[in-house]
DNA sequence: TGACTTATTGCAAATAATTTGCAATAATTA
DNA sequence: TAATTATTGCAAATTATTTGCAATAAGTCA
């Protein structure tokens, strides 16, 4: 409900395929043709293209990029920062805590350069394929 | 000459196009389409996509994903691995250098997960753009 | 060197993911 | 409830990348 709140209080209608596409997203990356598939054709592409959109732009959603070709959406559980352990092999991925501020610390950056996001993907095997 | 000779000794032909594209590539990551604009018609498109697999196949040059659809290109600079400050404005790219060890052994990761590469890139703005 | 074998090229066309134009529809507002 | 306009769904376009196939050229060997 928290989203869909914080949907219409930013100006947006609260659709039914909007519902739905809510419903489908988990705290897990999904593609968009999961995510479609998961609709069983009550909510058109396009309209589960535009929504992941707004989604992500308003941070009720995540976009990673594993790079094999096809974005990727999560639900952003608030305050709960996590980057990703992707299997090579069955595409499956784990959730890994990190301690964001030794990591940056650790990092020692010396350049002009402001942050504004990062992404960490790590690229493996699960320890199912292994 | 370095890269051709590898090219050679695994069994690959030297091809004008091939040497075109090596000197068209660069430290640098490099989108497909710069690229191709900077070989001048003188490769065919298809070619250029065939040889960067190829190329990236055996480890000659590394594929980057910035998360905007296209993949980027750059000659392996051995030994050398770092990541990118990728500018969210204007699109220009800085290395930085980390210690590989340390960064690992900060993560603490206890997971089964077999860690074979990972990816990571900060997303921002440069000294010029902030 | 010249003929031979086969990897490589370039063209045309196919795919796959994502985006856009537009008229019909439905969520909010008054 | 009617009016307004954001949102939807369809068709078609776009963008990045891939594939099939015949022509070409790199490397090999007599």
């Amino acid at each position: 409900m928290k989203n869909l709140s914080k949907l219409r209080s930013q100006g947006h209608r609260i659709t039914k395929q909007r519902e739905k596409i809510l419903e489908a997203l988990s705290a897990t990356p999904q593609s968009v043709g999961v995510i479609y598939k998961k609709l069983n054709n009550k909510v058109n592409l396009v309209s589960v293209y535009r929504n992941l959109e707004l989604l992500s732009k308003i941070d009720i959603i995540r976009v990673l990029d594993f790079g094999d070709g096809k974005k990727r959406y999560e639900l952003i559980d608030e305050g709960r920062h996590h980057h990703h352990l992707i299997c090579n092999h069955c595409g499956s991925t784990e959730d890994v805590a990190i301690n964001e501020i030794d990591f940056l610390k650790n990092l020692k950056i010396k350049s002009n350069f402001l942050i504004q996001k990062h992404k960490l993907e790590f690229i493996g095997l699960c320890q199912y394929c292994r």
